[in-house]
DNA sequence: TTTCTATTTGTAATATTATAACATTACTAT
DNA sequence: ATAGTAATGTTATAATATTACAAATAGAAA
């Protein structure tokens, strides 16, 4: 058996893990910060999880309605500000969907490798990339608070497929 | 009479003249390119430069509409295809909304520094932060096709106010 | 426990953004 | 002139997101 990082996309990593670490991280995470996780949100949490690739609010509300339920779209909206708000998933702007977040807590400026074709994204937090930004934004005299980046592009993987 | 540059946001700039350019590059673009800059889309391009902050399709409609006209959903839409097409605006994802480009022609990977206190854009294409981009998608095996680059924050002259 | 309060969730309606499908018009080239 | 293509008009609807208010519930305080 293969070794692999936790919370790591890639085409055979251990997905259950990878859920299971990600629900552990944001139970401790709201406990040591006093929010409260529900039943609601936490399960709109392990949605989320359920792939690497983001999901629509829309998309996880077919989810939790999937046995029977009858949310309406602000519960689940709701929930998803709850998240975002501790960081616990990122909104990719470019998809109007959601994504887990791989490192909730350090509070981070991420970027996101998107690719086209399995959908997949994975998070990096380049020190070089951040730097870039700051000497560029210095030179306009700009501000730099909370900056959206989304490079899509093609993932190993899929481009080895060939 | 201060000196400025052309298609640079900023307080006290020349707008009309920024404006002007715009719609002159893009005459001289369409037509090296045989692309068809019809009226409605020039007036499109032209709503969409009436200022440097971005402008949601529904807000260009109702320019649109301003004198009478009667023009859908679609017909804004088309025209907004167009022109990010012939790379002439840009769509600036964490606002759902389209501000001009202010260096059309050269294809190119753009950065935005958006105020959030005036919501001015302002376009950057900085190699520093191109080069730090692939670095870090190189790393990772990932082939960068359209990064998207939103950097929120305050611009210079909003934060000289405080 | 009981009450109080604040937070969370439910519910209905509606706003906002975007596209599909098909009809019509205008331009281009022969 | 006319066929073919590109652009626009028109109607309807899909997809995403929020507002406003009511009900339920959890946690704090008495």
């Amino acid at each position: 058996m293969t070794l692999m990082k936790k919370n790591s996309p890639g085409r055979n990593h251990d997905h259950g893990a990878c859920v299971e670490s990600a629900l552990e991280q944001a139970e401790t995470l709201c406990r040591e910060r006093g929010a409260r996780l529900t039943p609601l949100r936490r399960r709109v949490l392990e949605i989320i999880w359920e792939s690497h690739t983001p999901m629509g609010a829309y998309d996880v509300l077919e989810h939790m309605n999937a046995g029977g339920g009858r949310s309406a779209p602000p519960t689940v909206y709701r929930a998803l500000d709850f998240l975002l708000k501790h960081g616990l998933v990122h909104r990719i702007e470019s998809q109007k969907a959601f994504v887990g977040c791989a490192t909730p807590g350090n509070a981070h400026k991420a970027q996101f490798f998107i690719c086209r074709d399995c959908g997949t994204v994975a998070e990096t937090h380049s020190e070089e990339i951040g730097e870039a930004i700051e000497a560029s934004a210095t030179r306009a005299g700009f501000l730099v608070e909370t900056p959206v980046m989304e490079i899509n592009g093609r993932c190993k993987e899929c481009h080895d497929d060939e």
